[in-house]
DNA sequence: GTTGAAAAGAGCATACA
DNA sequence: TGTATGCTCTTTTCAAC
């Protein structure tokens, strides 16, 4: 683990609200720091890990992936470790977790623009090893990067 | 819907990669326009409403919150449209899902530093109209934020 | 660890093909 | 619609605190 202090959270939650866009200085201004002392730890929150990456939001059914799917299903030979890596690799699967219990225990969500592609996949994840369960489709979701993170020690509010 | 063509999807690959620290000059290079062209074709793609925002990826368990669960439950009042919108507001959920199913049709996703907050948040939901019906933690999760887009327009490979 | 300033680099707007 | 140039802003670097 990791040492993070207010400072530290508060980059974070600006961060968040434009991973992209916002400025070292801009940020420097809503925590009260030098806009380079904001690069410096951002730097150093990278290479700690704590900072792995930075992705755009995509809205996919805008760009023509309108299905959403949450298959369930578990895992056939059970000391297999890597079985999340591999599925992550699986096209369309955009995210995985393998909970702690008997059954049901690997819950994989795609997107896709047809029907017949989450069947497609579906098998492809067959043969992997996993037998799938139940498949729903998701109707809504919402995601938020954990904003409640810091916000105190910023000056935005 | 809105038309993406390749050079559209080239983009966003190469912005999944590194949304923050991508020059608009080193994605032109590896999709094959010009600088200032990935940079307009990067804003028509947020007015359009595609690019809905950049986050950094965090590590969470670095970060000191080593906790993930999975709540699965139901909304008590099935009319209410603006659940998800209510759940991803309380602290400690980073993501809801609402699923096309009879039973079982809410996953909230939550990162806390301890199993109390888990209780405390599951109060706070049956408060909100929700019935939790099971809790799982969380072994291994991995995300990908739809890698597989536009990656054979690219000349990275 | 933090700062401020100078140098290097990137983004934006204009003009043009 | 895509490109090239000039102007402005940002990031990086580093000596000093």
């Amino acid at each position: 683990m990791v040492d993070l202090d207010r400072d530290d959270m508060a980059i974070l939650h600006v961060l968040q609200d434009d991973a992209r866009n916002a400025t070292t200085e801009a940020i420097g201004a809503d925590v009260g720091l030098a806009a380079s002392t904001v690069a410096s730890r951002i730097n150093d929150l990278e290479d700690r890990g704590v900072i792995t990456g930075y992705t755009p939001e995509i809205d996919y059914e805008k760009a023509g992936f309108e299905q959403r799917t949450l298959l369930v299903g578990t895992v056939t030979d059970e000391a297999d470790e890597a079985v999340v890596a591999r599925v992550s690799e699986v096209e369309n699967v955009i995210s995985v977790r393998r909970l702690l219990s008997d059954e049901a225990d690997l819950h994989i969500e795609l997107v896709t623009d047809t029907q017949k592609r989450v069947e497609a996949v579906t098998d492809e994840l067959h043969e992997l090893g996993i037998e799938i369960t139940r498949t729903s489709v998701i109707v809504e979701e919402r995601t938020r990067p954990f904003d409640h993170f810091g916000e105190k020690y910023t000056t935005d509010g």
